[in-house]
DNA sequence: GCTTGACCCTATAGGAACTATAGACTCCAT
DNA sequence: ATGGAGTCTATAGTTCCTATAGGGTCAAGC
C-alpha cells in the first residue's frame, strides 16, 4: 500500500542502530509507538528515521537519554525559545570539562605509578602497590 | 573483647565508603566475610581497612572491580614478579588516553554548537537543534 | 507445495557498580 | 522502659542497553 514504509530492521540500518535498542527507545517512550502491519511488524517513515537518528546523534555527543527527552520536548515546540536547548547543551559541555579534567589527572597518576615500577621486581617491592596503597 | 574491633559503620567511616557498598563488596568477593558477634554483627579489624581503603583508592583511579579483585590477587603473592601488575596500569592508563580524547573531540563539538545559538531565537531557527541534526 | 534462512514478535534475564527500600533486630543513653 | 541510631537480610531499582528463549512471517529456491 503506502510506499517507503520501512521494517525495524531497514530503520536500524538507516539509523547506524541495533533493532533490540529501537524496541528499548519505544518501550521508554523516546520513540512513538509505530504502526504495525496486519501480522503486527512494526513499520516507519521517513520521520522515525530523523527522529532515531536525532537521538543517536545526541548519544553519541554523549547526551544522557533523560537530556534527549527533554531536547525532543523543547525541539518539538517550533515557537519555543532556544534558551533553554542551549542551557541543557552548556550544561552538557560544562559535565564534559569537568569529566576530561578528572580523566587528566587520574593518568598522570597512573603515569607516576606505572614509571614507579621499571626494573621487573616482585610484590613484596613493588612501587606500583605501595603507590596505590594509601597510607 | 578483643580491642580495635570496628562495626561495619566504623569501617565505612574510615575508608569513606557507605555500608551498603561494603556489604555489596562482601556479597561478590572483594572482601572477606569477617568475623560476627553473637548478635550477628560483622566486625572488622585493621586488616580491613586497609584492603578497603585500598579498593575505593584503585576505584577512585578508575580501575574495574574485576581489574582489581585481579590486583588484589597478584598482590597477594608476596614473590610474585610485578610486572603484571604494571601491565595491568598500563593498560588502563591506555584505556584512559582514549577516552579523554573521545571526550575531548565531544567538547569541542559541543562548544561549536553552542556559539551557534548565541542570541535568544526561537527553536524554529535555532542552530543547536540544527546542527544536531544530521543531514 | 515445501523447505530454508533471514527477518520479525514478546518477554525475561543479565551486566556494572552500586543505591534504595522494607521489615526486623540490637545497642546505648536517658 | 523508651527512643533513636545502628545493624541485619533480602529484594528491587538505577542507566543503557545486550542476550536469550520460544515462537511467528516472508520471500526465494527446488
Amino acid at each position: 500500500m503506502a510506499v517507503n514504509r520501512l521494517k525495524i530492521g531497514d530503520l536500524a540500518f538507516e539509523a547506524d542502530t541495533k533493532v533490540v535498542t529501537i524496541r528499548y527507545y519505544e518501550k521508554i517512550g523516546l520513540l512513538p509507538e509505530p504502526e504495525r502491519t496486519e501480522t503486527n511488524y512494526r513499520t516507519y517513515d521517513t520521520a522515525h528515521v530523523e527522529r532515531l537518528r536525532f537521538i543517536r546523534r545526541c548519544r553519541a555527543l554523549g547526551f544522557s537519554l533523560d537530556q534527549i527527552r527533554e531536547l525532543l520536548t523543547l525541539t518539538s515546540d517550533v515557537g519555543h525559545p532556544c534558551d533553554k536547548v542551549d542551557k541543557i547543551t552548556a550544561s552538557h559541555l560544562a559535565d564534559v570539562e569537568a569529566k576530561i579534567a578528572d580523566l587528566t589527572n587520574l593518568a598522570n597518576e597512573l603515569r607516576k605509578i606505572s614509571r614507579s615500577c621499571r626494573g621487573g621486581g616482585t610484590i613484596s617491592n613493588c612501587r606500583i602497590v605501595q603507590a596505590i596503597t594509601p597510607d
